[in-house]
DNA sequence: CTAAATATAGTACAAATGTACTAATAAATA
DNA sequence: TATTTATTAGTACATTTGTACTATATTTAG
């Protein structure tokens, strides 16, 4: 699976195929095949990992008191996880066209992770750290924006032909994470001042 | 190339060969291929039409004087056409991974875009409907978000299984557009009324 | 009307891919 | 140690795909 990830991530998911990642471990395609019976069985194995490996850095964060800085980690420890499964994101649209069961899972973890972002967000205009919502449905849509940046920002760095480097990740996290400033009051603007 | 349009948009790119639009147009596979000689061919001529249809309704549009509904007539224009090609969306990463020759336009429309963009937020600012930047690269980053955003909304709606209806369509513009307005003056809201 | 061009159909071919199958080898267990 | 189980290699097969090739048919032009 370390493999594949690899290869998946560098390659691109199409481009890899059950020869590819053999030859690559140096072990014949009939091997294999033994342990993965399928190709999809790779794919899908590594697509829970990377849910399994999201949920796992959640849990051990502190959720105890909901700051401005507890975004700024959510954003930071999803843009990790996402980077080191790049491939996931890069082939999203395949893996779900063809993969019901990815499918099914995705849809009911956006939906999940949608509503404890409202309740974060909610917690945070309560505490004068965010204004109120002047629009309607403002906080889903804004929430829906950065669902969309988190998924997607590498991929469209990947397309423009950047590496992945140390300072291209920096950039894109400040890109992705600039998003709440607006919203931000003027306690909320003091705390960014500190988390920058 | 309109079969091949709708196949692949219905479809996804790599699951429309030459034989499904053959097949679909009711000619042989070998009269496809004596019209276009490879498969990117056909790929690529729909993405420079893309372009091009792009392109003429930019012309079209009124520059004469920038403001805020320029913006969304902008946003609304893309939109439309990124929806009439969204398999270029949806694929864009294959896309641009196997044809050098469309990754090379696509990088240079992206920067001559944020210029352009980069020059109608500096108007607006200076019209004060936009508030002036507060952080460093607060709106090349803006202008990067909304790129994403509009390359890539398509992408995750499909991928969330919805429908390309009007009002999915419609929502997901009104979800897009909202990221301009926190950014927005006291003057620059009041037009915002008026547009929405 | 005839010749040249364009268009179409049908088929063939090589390459790649997922996967199934078989035989041999290594490891575990009783 | 003997035997059962797990692992590995190697190969075979069916399918798909892009594309090339050839022979007709149709259209265009002189």
């Amino acid at each position: 699976m370390d493999t594949a990830l690899n290869l998946f991530n560098e390659k691109g998911l199409a481009q890899v195929s059950l020869r590819t990642i053999a030859e690559s471990m140096r072990i014949s395609p009939g091997n294999l095949t033994y342990h993965f019976k399928k190709r999809e069985e790779i794919v899908e194995a590594l697509y829970y990992e990377f849910v399994a490996e999201v949920e796992e850095r959640f849990e051990e964060m502190n959720l105890s008191e909901i700051k401005l800085n507890l975004v700024f980690d959510l954003i930071l420890m999803l843009t990790e996880t996402r980077l080191k499964y790049r491939f996931l994101m890069r082939d999203f649209t395949t893996l779900i066209a063809e993969n019901p069961s990815i499918k099914k899972h995705y849809v009911a973890v956006i939906k999940k992770r949608k509503s404890q972002s409202m309740g974060i967000f909610d917690h945070l205009i309560e505490q004068k750290i965010l204004r109120p919502a002047e629009l309607e449905n403002e906080y889903e849509h804004l929430y829906e924006r950065i669902q969309i940046l988190g998924n997607f920002w590498i991929t469209s760095a990947l397309m423009q032909g950047n590496k992945m480097t140390n300072a291209t990740v920096e950039r894109n996290f400040e890109m992705v994470v600039q998003i709440m400033y607006p919203y931000l009051t003027n306690k909320g603007k003091r705390e960014w001042e500190r988390l920058t």
